[in-house]
DNA sequence: CTAATCTTTATGGTCCAACAATTGACTTGT
DNA sequence: ACAAGTCAATTGTTGGACCATAAAGATTAG
């Protein structure tokens, strides 16, 4: 790959007045960029095969290294995948919940946000959330919540870990019944972010599961019922009394933040 | 790299019963995620070097192209940045919001999510920054607010295009006031994204473009004065606004989706 | 002595060529 | 008809070589 610089004339500053740094970009990531623009554009339909390793090669004039090194900045973005053997080769995907969650987290853990801000996060999303699924939700949403609730019920007295665990699912299976996927992917990655914080601190005394517990039934109750606004009302107050006992526990012990811990897979 | 597997003995299913498809991971993927596992622990600072190339080389057994291509995972990611040179390398980062709106983009972009849905999120996101900017605000902010404004009222009468661009920046600006770095990247992404929505249609007639300034005079009165109350309840009801002129263009013309259009550069 | 310039060299960037591993279609045998 | 084996195209991986870059250090000019 061939790029037009200047040779750097120290003295003759008088003319190229406008000229800043130049930037020469890594190959790769000039294929990764007209790629990732034909996949976006209308080139590309979900599922299409994208040239041969081989063939690109051949049509940009790169190496084989570079294109290789291309897709793998494509895959990891999510928007193709790549399969070994013949009639393999590489294809067109969506980036999935999982790998737009693996991202958030990144950027949480990256940046040290504060348990105080994920629950701000969390107070602006959950309500949403309860209020589309209270009128959205099927038959097979209702069934899934009724499944981990009960799930919790029995965990909440034997398995404090797994009890945590299913909290999650719960918070999840909401979002999913919000038929809404971006906010689904917003608030299942926070509730994630907030697991893992219930897992260093030790939340979730008994007596917090007890509450846990109730304050599910009256939100499940209301999304049955399609009471949107109900159901909105309840997961404010639920969210805000967590809130609040999180604050309680953080008055002694100074303001934890996401630790960069263990992570999910990509 | 060496992988144990088992030869498909197709015969002998008898034993070996929980045995599912065995996948063998690129050498690329392990390396990235053991690097991962080392950057998000406790092993490495942010900007600290990891070894070169040639060490990861020597250390992990693979091949350099391998090395690279994990590298370049990572970089995607948005944990590690290259430099070359001598004393060059790569270094610990973290990943910007920018990277973080971009796989938003790709996301809702891939779903083809609704102007609706993005509606839906705006409506739970904003009401909340204005709230937390109204108690947070410093004096830096707000006059970046005013400057904004100053802007938008100039460019309503003159360029469409950068009337809409500004109102990103505006809300952008708002979200940078809240000072919750997660709430203010879920939120200008969204933003983000609905700008390049309305550009595709054609909102912002000119009583919109007026009713638009009015409202944002009016939150950025509240936000001044430090009223959260006030300020959620003004935002609230200009995203609801917003939505309704949005649902009555939208009720002739089918639900329009967030085409997979242009996109900016990660 | 100071400042500009050249030299050095460790590092990432790129290319090439070859072989291994994978995998689904095809062929063959029974 | 079914099972097993063969084939071929494609990604996976390796090794080596050389180029490009950039900052420290040495040299030179003034």
């Amino acid at each position: 790959m061939t790029v037009d610089y200047l040779p750097t004339n120290t003295h003759a500053e008088t003319m190229l007045e406008g000229l800043g740094r130049i930037k020469v970009p890594k190959s790769s990531d000039v294929l990764a960029a007209r790629l990732k623009q034909e996949i976006l554009g209308d080139g590309y339909n979900l599922g299409a095969s994208l040239p041969t390793e081989r063939e690109l090669v051949s049509t940009t004039g790169l190496s084989r290294g570079s294109v290789r090194e291309a897709l793998r900045i494509l895959e990891a973005q999510g928007l193709v995948h790549t399969r070994a053997g013949r009639y393999g080769g590489t294809t067109v995907s969506q980036p999935t919940a999982d790998h737009l969650a693996s991202h958030i987290n990144l950027y949480a853990k990256g940046r040290s946000i504060t348990l105080s801000a994920l629950v701000e996060v969390r107070l602006a999303l959950e309500p949403m959330v309860a209020a589309l699924a209270a009128q959205r939700r099927t038959e097979n949403d209702l069934s899934n919540l009724h499944a981990i609730a009960k799930r919790i019920d029995w965990a909440a007295d034997n398995d404090l870990s797994s009890f945590l665990e299913e909290n999650v699912n719960w918070h999840d299976a909401i979002a999913a019944a919000s038929h809404n996927e971006l906010l689904r992917a917003f608030a299942s990655s926070v509730s994630g972010l907030m697991f893992e914080a219930s897992q260093i601190k030790e939340f979730a005394s008994a007596d917090v599961r007890q509450r846990v517990r109730h304050a599910h039934t009256r939100i499940l109750e209301a999304i049955e019922a399609g009471d949107a606004d109900l159901a909105r009302r309840r997961v404010e107050r639920d969210v805000q009394a967590y809130a609040n006992i999180l604050a309680a526990t953080l008055a002694a012990s100074a303001d934890a933040t996401v630790a960069a811990k263990n992570h999910g897979s990509v």
